[in-house]
DNA sequence: TATATTTGTCAAAACTTATTGAAACTTCCG
DNA sequence: CGGAAGTTTCAATAAGTTTTGACAAATATA
């Protein structure tokens, strides 16, 4: 394959497992797309590149900013803003562990804490089980929570090290 | 709050997590419900406390028991199937994790793998910088997989005390 | 200050995914 | 066999999500 087919597919292919990684589509792309482009790329090449709206593509800048997957870059004598994305993959992914954590961790810690309150009567058979189940779930996520805040804030190497005592 | 009341508030909660976890509403629900409930339930049963249809419930409980997290009761005397949900939540999390894996985490690597292959000019600066960035995606992603092969496969005794290593 | 260029907003349209409901199928039993 | 009880399938529909595009706001230029 040619270089510049092999990127279009890498776009097109990140694209849709963003989807399965709960990422639109358009965030997805647009973020494969800048972390092949080794200069910063305007609002409009974007556009163009994807076939997208300027809307989209505005929204989907901004939220890619957010997450801290890309920056804006301004370019002396230039009045366009620019965009790069973070090319070390380790803090990318980081990045993508830190708002999934948000999204998929933090809300469920929350909604459990809150069912660990419920009070009965502890003689109450169901009552004892619906309490084991909740605390257990809430364990469970506990160390999860641990885990993932760990290595969200840890570098690559501490990573590869502690994979290495794992399996020791 | 009152234990009913809890338990719904559970079923709703687990419902809403679900969706932002790439799980459908009506599966997380029904999982949700049958974890609270001490003894297996009918189809039947199942429709009614959700307000779901039969095609409904019965593609997510097959979908449930695909996944392995719910299996079918025969009750002696009944025609009726029944069904009961695996009520160790470190299981729950690995069955989840296996099947995430399958989603999230396979796919990408069968993707990246076809774009490792492409080739290209060495002294090329563009074609180093892809080949650098495939090949590094490759390399973390590859060490996600152990790692989660491994957690998969592994008791909840291994998990916690893999954790306490992380920490010393 | 007027004009040109770039960026941001949001309601509506397009698209995607989940759910329904009725019909088809299967199984059990007199 | 005939039919009652239960299960599965799938086209139609509903719900949810993403994307568009026209316009508003902001910012620079003359």
């Amino acid at each position: 394959m040619e270089l510049e087919a092999a990127k279009d597919h890498f776009v097109q292919t990140w694209g849709t497992l963003g989807t399965n990684w709960g990422i639109s589509r358009t965030m997805a792309q647009i973020h494969a797309l800048l972390l092949m482009s080794p200069d910063p790329l305007s609002t409009e090449e974007v556009m163009d590149k994807l076939h997208i709206s300027r809307g989209n593509a505005n929204m989907t800048l901004r939220d890619l900013i957010n997450w801290g997957l890309v920056q804006k870059v301004i370019k002396t004598g230039e009045r366009k803003e620019f965009f790069s994305a973070e090319k070390d993959i380790w803090e990318v992914a980081k990045c993508i562990a830190r708002e999934r954590k948000r999204r998929e961790l933090d809300q469920m810690k929350k909604a459990i804490d809150q069912l660990a309150e419920v009070t009965g009567d502890p003689k109450d058979k169901n009552y004892a089980a619906f309490i084991d189940t909740v605390k257990s779930i809430q364990q469970f996520s506990g160390s999860v929570d641990t885990l993932l805040t760990k290595v969200i804030n840890s570098d690559k190497n501490w990573f590869l090290k502690s994979l290495i005592k794992l399996f020791t």
